[in-house]
DNA sequence: AGGCAGATTGGAAACGTTTCCAGTAACGTT
DNA sequence: AACGTTACTGGAAACGTTTCCAATCTGCCT
């Protein structure tokens, strides 16, 4: 039915054996040109394309990379993804992408398809650092993880770029207090987690409270997932519990942008009545209404030491690297100076 | 240096042949119960996975299917893709993503596919079909077309699912002259491609002027990507040649969104001053400010459809089916009555 | 007792590559 | 003239599976 070509075709069509086939197709040395001419020729003639199957079986390393997302409803990494695939296919680097269910052990599924494929490299968008920790021994391959700090795990094939999200987060806060609010919700991620989430979260608290600011973790945060109805409804909830917050610091842009809808159906204006910060960066961001100002994270920057690193951890092996990629506070619409309160006008 | 466990470890350390390890993990008769349950302990124990690519190699048909992804900026096509990632991995099925750049030919790139790792099942997400009708034939695999309309094609193994896009975009347009729209913009993709946003176009303007109401192509259409940054670039220049449109027709709504952050930033307000609807329904459009109203495809249904026809053509080969899941309008708050022009007030 | 069917298992070929080793031819060197 | 070198090429083993065929064993029938 199908007419599958093989080496073994091309060997007989060109006269020549499979093996000097198969060191042209490879563009090994030791072949003369004018064969290597007429063998390319008959290639090219019949469309044959090398059975990637039967390759990586042969080969010990397979020229596959793997790209593991935790979570496949986060924009932030859809936006990270699309740039790691952009630089791996100008390099001509093909890889695999795996999306995974929020609740995946991303190492397990890496430890899973070393076996089954073996790739030459794993490269993972998010995942909790515990996992790593316990199971990443099976996995003698290079590797990067980004957006997760991966430098306290001390494993050897595991580099890591990050944003430094405790200090981000202080950040964004801060420019929240330089605004002249003390009265801040922050909204999103889980308290207590393995990842980024939470040292956004803590780093954010921590300033404030630096700050000589008090923050109630009761009344003033609420946790959600990264998702525009998460944020959605959290912000909601969140104002029923402390009505006069007049700034949010939600902890990605996602949860802002369900939070601006939110805000807007509770009759609160963005920026007027109540300030918003988001964090990551997303392209988005720059088309809402009102536009966001928001931490933003260097994801060509990761993307790219990410790729780089990894190749080139391939080719040389070398000690892993962990660096964390400065991030910037991109100033839109969504926060302003507060309004005083009421009380404060009449004192 | 990696221990890799093979299948002969297992019947090493089984005492079992490698014949009858192979018959416990493929779920084969003809093998004890009492052998099955030692070898899977076995298997259990080693945390032993069957090499993928030995299997496909030996394996006229593999347990793959392929997806591609025509642009990967495409948010339509990423709320798909993960309803069909999403049914495929609650049916067990592997699937390997391929994106494709803008301008890539997605037939030439699955036939190369093809035989690099012979899949057995193919989805693409868009596409040419003016590439499938010339390229097709030596793709011999079960595939499925998302959101391109390959019936007239006539194509053995090629089942499409589609919205029928210019009845869509007609509703689309009607909605808006229902609401006494008469000065129409259309916005978004470009003249004569062989794709789904031409029969977009096209479906549109021949319903205006079947209305009996004029459409000149030079001014009231503006064509452009399907991304934030065209369309609000585009519904800027639509708006210098036809300052007096008050109804805007997005063909995606991403460019709609894109137009939302233009207009807002021209000074004009939505729906008050111009009106706009979309085509696609992504989630995003529920949280917009305003929230937009569009033409929703139901990608849930053409994912699901999509998905069990591969999977049952793959199992028993039928004819290729075509079917054009019904769309909705769902009606927002983007779209107003018309304001009378101060000429029909004086009147 | 001899034979036969059925159940279970082992062994080997095959899938399409890559890569190592050996072989050949041409040619220059001693 | 014999030999070594170089440049190229062919052949075969190996990668980890699956699957077909043959072999063995058991129990049952005549």
């Amino acid at each position: 039915m199908v007419e599958t070509i093989t080496i073994k075709d091309i060997a007989r069509l060109s006269g020549y054996s499979v093996g000097t086939v198969s060191r042209v197709i490879n563009q090994k040395a030791d072949v003369s040109p004018e064969t290597r001419e007429k063998v390319q020729k008959i290639i090219e003639e019949y469309g044959f394309q090398p059975n990637t199957n039967a390759k990586h079986l042969k080969q010990l390393s397979t020229s596959e990379i793997c790209i593991l997302v935790a979570g496949q409803g986060n924009s932030f990494f859809s936006d990270l993804l699309q740039k790691v695939v952009g630089i791996l296919s100008s390099r001509g680097q093909a890889a695999t992408i795996v999306y995974l269910e929020e609740t995946t052990n991303a190492v397990e599924t890496a430890a899973r398809l070393r076996m089954e494929r073996n790739p030459k490299g794993f490269i993972f968008l998010g995942g909790v650092l515990d996992h790593f920790e316990k199971g990443f021994g099976r996995i003698e391959v290079p590797s990067v993880l980004l957006s997760s700090d991966a430098s306290g795990l001390n494993i050897e094939n595991l580099s890591s770029y990050t944003t430094d999200d405790a200090d981000a987060s202080a950040a964004a806060v801060q420019y929240l207090m330089d605004h002249g609010h003390t009265k801040i919700g922050i909204l999103g991620g889980y308290e207590g987690t393995d990842d980024f989430t939470n040292w956004r979260l803590e780093g954010g608290v921590r300033r404030i409270r630096e700050a000589g600011i008090d923050f109630d973790m009761e009344t003033q945060y609420e946790a959600c997932d990264f998702s525009l109805e998460a944020g959605y409804t959290a912000v909601r909830r969140l104002f029923e519990k402390q009505p006069d917050l007049t700034a949010v610091f939600a902890l990605s842009d996602i949860i802002a942008m369900g939070a601006f809808r939110a805000l807007a159906d509770m009759g609160k204006k963005v920026p007027e009545d109540v300030s918003v910060i988001g964090f990551d960066g997303i392209s988005t961001g720059d088309y809402s209404i009102p536009r966001l100002t928001t931490i933003s994270q260097n994801t060509d920057a990761m993307a790219k030491l990410g790729v780089e690193n990894l190749l080139l951890n391939i080719s040389y092996p070398r000690p892993a690297t962990h660096e964390q990629v400065p991030f910037s506070l991109v100033e839109r619409e969504s926060v302003a100076q507060v309004r005083r309160t009421e009380d404060e006008i009449d004192g």
